[in-house]
DNA sequence: CATTTACTAAACGCTTCCGTACAGTAATAA
DNA sequence: TTATTACTGTACGGAAGCGTTTAGTAAATG
């Protein structure tokens, strides 16, 4: 994606060489992408056509063609493109702005207001249901999502570990029950439509709730069980 | 479904009310669901049409229209039977077979074993296709499947405070985090194509994990950190 | 028996989409 | 300028599915 030049690093500045007549359109190419996301967004795959994303884009069919080869072709750098938003979104993460309590809670605040969201609620359907058609979507995103959000927690929990303030424990299996419980049943109810978008309070409560729990349950032998209570 | 009664108590017997011609045949029906089914579990989707149904099911495509009105009326009553289906299996989880800690964890490990299995997955795909389409389909599965289920471990786990077994607490709360922690990302995972299934032995140890840390948050104010240790 | 209902097979007209082809216009490099 | 490439509009042949119709057969009731 943001990187266009498949042979070696690039000489100076931007390569200077163009290709002999008309430059292809960039703008098109964004246009047609932006079309079949919104397309999906509204009424999922089976909207999802050459022929509709050219007409939604302004655009001619060939030219659909041209940039993207298939419709299967199309569909996987739909995904690709939400893939580098959800990565982008995933590196956003606060890293560690106070305490550990504090920044967990921050970390899971924004994990959850993520997952949450219809950005990523789409994603997630559209790989629900290119999951048996193309089966190397998955786990990319997969591994850069889920998995990575995962590793990052635990590293997190891991550098509490070595400053003191928890006792050694098993960070991943940690971090992914910390996942758990922010979500518990929330992201699939959403996922299928079965409830409605959280409240920021549900939300919280259930980011704080997770955190005390994981935190209490991994503190340093505690003389006063106060170190990691709650804020009245 | 299993009550095709729609009138009032059945008099005596079946009602012997036959109504005049050829009676319909419940075989077709059944053979057109079956095919549905087995055709949305390899392909997806896309791969369910009346014809293709019908073809699958070796059964004219007018009988189809006969027992289906639509297309998506046929997809609704294939959810729908997976629907019971579902609940069966929920409704069969196992109930109090020795002590709290190893009720939950029997009861954790037959969900974890639903939840991940095909059956299952290709029920929330389905939902997860048919969100934006038939938006009433979803909160019923929500609420009869992961509601229900939230429900029925929080009763657990309130009985166990009336028997003094845990301090007093939000029991649905703690429901919702021991599912949580008991699904992590892996059902997500599954669901996208993301990773492979998961061995038993992964499996019972998550389940363990976050039995243990469920009670040991709420154990009664113990003497000996005993009572709910694990087995060695 | 006749009547009524369920099912089949084949065909119908209609729509949508596929992927490709053609002729023409627009923008750039040499 | 010419050559080259990008894009447009339109059209094509083909496939597939929709939902309906028609004519005929099969199985039940009275």
């Amino acid at each position: 994606m943001s990187n266009p030049n498949p042979t070696s690093m690039p000489a100076a500045s931007d390569p200077p060489r163009r290709s002999r007549g008309r430059p292809p359109d960039e703008t098109k190419h964004a246009a047609i992408l932006a079309a079949a996301r919104a397309l999906f967004f509204s009424g999922g795959l089976q909207s999802l056509s050459i022929e509709a994303v050219a007409r939604a884009a302004q655009v001619s069919k060939v030219t659909v063609y041209a940039h993207f080869t298939d419709l299967p072709g199309l569909i996987r750098k739909v995904i690709l493109a939400q893939r580098t938003d959800m990565t982008a979104a995933l590196e956003g993460l606060p890293k560690t702005p106070g305490g550990l309590r504090q920044a967990l809670i921050e970390f899971g605040l924004c994990l959850m207001d993520f997952l949450t969201g219809d950005e990523f609620l789409t994603l997630q359907r559209m790989l629900a249901t290119q999951a048996g058609q193309q089966p190397w979507l998955g786990p990319l995103i997969y591994r850069e999502g889920a998995e990575a959000t995962r590793a990052k927690l635990a590293r997190l929990l891991e550098t509490s570990v070595e400053h003191g303030d928890l006792r050694p424990h098993d960070s991943l299996q940690a971090a992914e029950q910390l996942l758990g419980m922010w979500q518990g049943i929330q992201t699939t109810g959403l996922l299928i439509g079965g409830c409605p978008p959280p409240t920021p309070e549900v939300l919280r409560r259930r980011v704080e709730c997770g955190v005390d729990l994981i935190l209490s349950a991994h503190a340093p032998a505690s003389p006063a069980e106060d170190s990691v209570s709650r804020d009245p």
